[in-house]
RNA sequence: GUGGUUGUAGCUCAGCUGGUUAGAGCGCUGGUUUGUGGUACCAGAAGUCGCCGGUUCGAACCCGGUCUUCCACCCCA
């Protein structure tokens, strides 16, 4: 027979796993609700017009689409299908298609549920996404997001705060030294717009996107075959050379942006996000301006966050978000600015496995096992068990009244740090033995202690 | 989507230029020990060599396809 397995790009989960993914999970979730953000969830899948055309080109080949039910070729006519261009015949076949990512599901979310919405609206989403993606380290066809995103307020405060909800919880985790990026839309329009290149501001971000991993030449190889003249290619000279605190690459900016009035407005922004975190302190993370940091996704209208782990783990970046002063306007709700980041939590569990964060307390395991001698024993030992889950200790007993060394490697090979033992001596003399597994030692108790012990 | 890579026992992996009954370690089961696991010793079970097809007297090994893994590109969390 065939042995089973899941889809390509999927995983299972088992239980220390999904105990350190909870453990993630939780901090995640506490730190957003101690920010003010409230939870909500979407339906993983979407109409597929709710979805189609918001990531790119590239995203609509990675967006997961669902089958029609019933008969969906008859709709298909002769023509469109003897043409073979999927493209077109997609939209006839699939009307649905499972969330690509969880911002543009809320964006829906704000404009159908807006009269029922006090703004601003702070809301935070934590679900599972798919793309049709070619699995590789850490990416995934299936994957949790954790998104928390402040709609109806344009105040700058909310890019602040979001930076430190990055600094609290990877300072929680333990995660130390990763590094916020930071970026600006109107920068990057307002450099194009200086080197004269405001049309292909995408090829121009896309191919600056890739300077560390590509390097100087790289980045300009890219740029002339998209058509960037080298006389911008001079202009832009001095951003390859970008260095300093975050102070003076902003001085910097306001010298290179000085011609472009949208440029200097992402500038004042920047400097705002900079100074008041450099005020307000952060614990474990650096805030790092990086002019390069442009991110794919078409809908940033101003700062662009981007985080990546800390030095010498190979990962890509561990969360990311950004400010868009129009989401909602693609599903006809104007005028309404939002500001969202977002973690990836699968990375960072691949992160902390690598650096070995996770604390032995995450494990959901039992305290104790009590030994199983028989029926009668067995219920000597239920009974005390009952107590003791009522005092909320984590306890079980070996369901059959297998050889003790059984029962013994049991304990063992589950990791439960003590094994209980109330056999004929025990009952009579209303005791229990406590052993301790990792010590051997073994001691007797009665009920009331064995309770205090264990709580 | 493009190029490459990987798949042998539950797990990690050997297996020579194609040649009889495919191996090891760990794990598993039983025993040495009928109230004591993690160490020791003894015995045992377990694999249509990812799947389908081809070449060959003969294929785990060569060829084609397919699925999966990982990697680079693209893109991204």
């Amino acid at each position: 027979m065939k042995k089973p397995s899941t889809p390509k790009g999927t995983r299972d989960f088992g239980p220390e796993e999904v105990s350190r993914r909870n453990y993630i999970f939780n901090t995640i979730k506490k730190t957003f609700s101690l920010y003010g953000f409230q939870p909500i969830e979407t339906p993983s899948f979407e109409n597929s017009d709710t979805l189609m055309g918001k990531y790119g080109e590239e995203g609509d080949r990675l967006i997961f689409k669902i089958l029609n039910s019933g008969d969906y070729l008859s709709k298909v006519d002769d023509a469109l299908y003897s043409e073979k261009d999927s493209n077109k015949v997609t939209p006839k076949i699939s009307e649905k298609a499972l969330r690509y990512d969880l911002t543009v599901p809320f964006a829906r979310y704000v404009v159908q549920h807006q009269n029922e919405i006090t703004f601003p609206f702070k809301r935070y989403q934590i679900q599972p996404v798919w793309r049709a993606d070619r699995p590789q380290k850490g990416r995934f066809r299936e994957f949790y997001q954790c998104d928390a995103d402040v709609v109806g307020s344009k105040s700058p405060w909310q890019e602040v705060e979001f930076v430190q909800v990055y600094d609290a919880v990877f300072s929680k985790l333990g995660l130390k030294g990763v590094s916020i990026k930071i970026n600006n839309r109107k920068i990057l329009s307002g450099i194009a717009e200086t080197i004269g290149a405001e049309d292909k501001l995408i090829d121009f971000t896309v191919a600056l996107d890739k300077l560390d991993k590509i390097g100087e030449e790289g980045v300009k190889k890219e740029m002339r075959e998209k058509g960037i003249s080298e006389e911008a290619l001079q202009k832009l000279q001095p951003l390859f050379s970008f260095r300093g605190s975050n102070e003076e690459k902003i001085n910097s900016l306001k010298g290179m942006l000085n011609a472009s009035s949208l440029g200097m407005k992402g500038v004042e922004e920047l400097e705002f996000i900079s100074e008041n975190i450099k005020t307000l302190g952060l614990q474990t993370s650096a805030l790092q301006i990086d002019v390069t940091l442009a991110r794919g996704l078409n809908y940033y209208t101003g700062a662009i966050i981007e985080v990546s782990a800390p030095e010498g783990v190979n990962m890509g970046s561990i969360g990311g978000g950004g400010r868009y002063d129009d989401l909602t306007g693609i599903f006809g709700l104007k005028n309404m600015s939002g500001m969202g980041i977002s973690f990836g939590l699968d990375r960072i569990y691949l992160v902390m496995e690598d650096l070995n964060l996770f604390p032995e307390t995450v494990s959901e395991n039992s305290d104790a096992l009590f030994i199983n001698f028989g029926e009668r024993e067995a219920l000597y030992a239920m009974k005390a068990i009952t107590n003791l889950r009522k005092s909320g200790v984590k306890v079980e007993l070996y369901p059959d009244a297998a050889k003790m060394g059984k029962q013994m490697g049991y304990a063992d090979k589950r990791n439960i740090p003590f094994t209980i033992l109330a056999g004929d001596k025990e009952m009579e003399a209303e005791s229990f033995t406590l052993k301790n597994m990792k010590s051997g030692e073994q001691r007797a108790l009665n009920f009331s202690e064995l309770e205090q012990f264990l709580k």
